[in-house]
DNA sequence: CAGGATCCTACAGGATACTG
DNA sequence: CAGTATCCTGTAGGATCCTG
């Protein structure tokens, strides 16, 4: 049993209730400004860094690197480097990447409806 | 037609693309700090703000009224004045708000899983 | 009791340039 | 092609004190 409190940062605060709420666990994975997006276009395949930049064109390189880093750390995407030249990486959807479609499309659809309601 | 670039700023690329996509729209509603904390806390019926806040012992009084505005405002949760010496103030989920607890149950339920397979 | 007001900091995220 | 490196900014969130 550890203390919680004792001079919380904004995210010790943020990982010691994800820590304890595996429904906060989850948000907290996804709340990456980018990582739906990537989620969203990797559903549906694997796919080559430039691939995605061009599926989602608002985001920079520098984001995208870091967010795919990130979704692979915490085991959303896989990451996978042909040794060849040009460079080839491609990322695809892990296991649990994959169980979270159906959440998605429930989310898409209170999305929708919650908008149409404002 | 707007323009959609044009000198990003953080949050204009996050609401154009909540814009876009419902389910990036959503996960934008619910990646508040305490907003799942708060939401799990209302599904079991309505609380006061001191009862919240003592069930997130976490959350600085400042942040709690925040979130809760901003929960208002986006149609989570219904706020409830009493004009009564003390004051007392009621908060509870709104139709969208329930609709959301199933989401959560599976969201609730990845996240045991995922956690576990780490 | 249920908050406002004030002040402050850490971090997410952006712009741009460069490279194996 | 698929990134790093560097530098910078806005904003979410925290601490503390005050009040109808």
């Amino acid at each position: 049993m550890r203390k919680i409190k004792e001079s919380s940062t904004h995210f010790a605060n943020k990982n010691s209730l994800g820590d304890i709420c595996p429904e906060i666990y989850a948000i907290n994975l996804l709340s990456g400004q980018w990582t739906l997006a990537i989620c969203c276009h990797l559903s549906n395949g694997k796919l080559r860094f430039g691939e995605l930049k061009k599926r989602i064109p608002q985001v920079t390189e520098r984001m995208l690197a870091l967010q795919l880093r990130k979704m692979e750390e915490d085991q959303l995407v896989i990451r996978t480097v042909y040794p060849e030249v040009p460079p080839r990486v491609e990322y695809e959807l892990t296991e649990s990447g994959m169980e979270l479609i159906p959440i998605f499309k429930q989310l898409e659809a209170w999305g929708e409806r919650h908008k149409s309601r404002l």
